[in-house]
RNA sequence: GGAGAGAUGGCAGAGUGGUUGAAUGCGGCGGUCUUGAAAACCGUUAAGGAUGUAAGUCCUUCCGGGGUUCGAAUCCCUGUCUCUCCGCCA
């Protein structure tokens, strides 16, 4: 959540961050509670140290003899009164709280004001050597061929479980398993990740901390019985490692890369392009998350784009890098970069991935911070994930990219050690 | 799921109503001593907030929440977590 304190000392800052975001101004309503609630502090820490003197004296004055009972019943009134100040401090506070926890971070001041995804620029493209946007024969899209090869059974899956769960057979569910595999070992052979398997279920302090709670409740799955939530990214367990931590500042920067399975509600979005993989309840992801000394964010936010990437060029497949404008940005960043993968069939850019940095906007939400050795004081860590990448749509490139006109699908050298097969159909 | 025990500073571990933010030990940091190191000795060793240019002063915090009391680490209620036993189980 933004800091308070700078909200303070930086009231048209944040005002015109929030404005950038297509968010509700929030400034001088919180400023105004700020002010009643450090009105209300002076007062209640003035009775308190009053209270706190008598509580010193009365024992003395006990074992002098003397008689306490005009101390304590004035005693009695000051306490009173600090109950009443503290609850309306409380409430004050649980305000500020309440609107903070639902604004969104601002953008970093790199970021192309914007206010939708039409004003994304692209910050690269890259093709793999003899790539062409056009195909000399008709390509299947990703739900045919998955039904010829008999490799993805959608109508299965809605039996099973409804639709947007994918239900992956025979050489496909070997394909996930292996693109899976792939990822991890990349990122944790070349990239210098360490290797987190996480729990699938959070409970409600570990979805307010990445910042999925409380705006985004209703894409969520629920477990009303437990008080549980369904991971929607590995995002969520792996940032939450250290919640609640102060790490030692040579540990940093901190990169864990894991897989999860993912689940979204994706309420309300039925129909439009809910086809096959293109948007789903379940789907799998290798996620990247990094811990880092703010100074050096951009820095990592930069690699760890490049570490997305690098899994697709060692795939052969064919992307585009977008950096979004401040319209388009999720609540928590303050700057990410989305990664797209070309399907020929849909004749579009797919999201794979989606890289951001969320300065200490998390970290301050889950108060993860390291020491800072110089000055000896905590400071708040600042947070990036990435996808590396999500396995759904990547499939849908995968698949449409590397079949024949035959109908067949060539395995990408770099999976073939993982899958045992060089070809489907 | 049933029964019981517990949760204190980086760690270990005292503390059952009144200068206890918390003894003691270990660890960490600084210093004395030493050619250097160890040992020994001395000192220091939390986080958050309010106020102040600052030094400082004050407040809060002994798992979370509520209560009793002039006053709670300490008493009561409640939640969470951990451990032990029984049951169930991949």
């Amino acid at each position: 959540m933004l800091d308070l304190k700078f909200i303070r000392e930086n009231p048209g800052l944040v005002r015109q961050g929030l404005l950038n975001k297509n968010s509700r101004d929030i400034v001088s309503e919180v400023l105004s509670l700020d002010e009643e609630r450090r009105s209300l502090i002076i007062k209640t820490d003035e009775l308190k140290a009053k209270r706190n003197q008598a509580s010193a004296q009365i024992p003395q004055m006990k074992k002098a003899g003397q008689d306490t009972n005009p101390v304590l019943a004035e005693m009695k009134l000051v306490s009173d009164q600090i109950a009443e100040l503290d609850g309306q401090l409380r409430d004050v506070e649980n305000k500020i709280d309440t609107i903070l926890f639902a604004t969104p971070n601002v953008a970093h001041s790199s970021v192309p004001v914007g206010r939708s995804s039409e004003e994304n620029v692209e910050a690269r493209k890259w093709l793999p050597e003899g790539f062409s946007f056009k195909n000399d024969f008709k390509v299947l899209d990703h739900v045919e061929l998955g039904k010829k090869l008999k490799i993805l059974d959608f109508e299965r899956g809605t039996k099973i479980s409804g639709s947007g769960f994918p239900l992956y057979t025979d050489k496909g569910a070997t394909l996930e398993r292996a693109l899976i595999n792939f990822m991890l070992d990349f990122h944790l052979q070349r990239h210098g990740y360490k290797e987190i398997f996480p729990p699938f279920l959070v409970n409600r302090d570990s979805m307010k901390g990445t910042g999925q709670l409380p705006k985004m409740e209703d894409d969520m799955y629920f477990i009303e019985k437990d008080d549980l939530f369904p991971v929607p990214t590995a995002e969520v367990p792996i940032t939450n490692i250290y919640r609640n931590e102060i790490l030692p500042e040579s540990e940093l920067p901190v990169k864990y890369v894991g897989y999860s399975a993912c689940f979204r509600r994706e309420a309300g979005s039925y129909g439009k392009e809910s086809k096959g993989f293109l948007r789903v309840h379940q789907f799998n992801k290798v996620e990247m998350v990094k811990f880092v000394k703010p100074e050096t964010s951009y820095d990592e936010l930069e690699k760890l784009v490049k570490d997305a990437e690098d899994i697709l060029q060692a795939l052969q497949i064919p992307y585009r890098v977008l950096l979004l404008c401040t319209g388009d940005l999720s609540f928590s960043a303050a700057k990410c970069y989305d990664i797209e993968t070309w399907s020929p069939a849909e004749n579009k850019w797919l999201e794979a991935s989606s890289c951001s940095n969320f300065e200490n906007f998390q970290a301050r939400r889950a108060n993860i911070r390291f020491r800072n050795e110089a000055t000896k004081k905590p400071e708040f860590v600042h947070t990036l994930n990435g996808s590396g990448l999500a396995t759904s749509r990547l499939m849908v490139s995968i698949l449409e990219n590397y079949q024949t006109p035959e109908g067949k699908v060539i395995v990408p050298k770099a999976l073939q050690k993982y899958t045992g097969f060089d070809v489907i159909g």
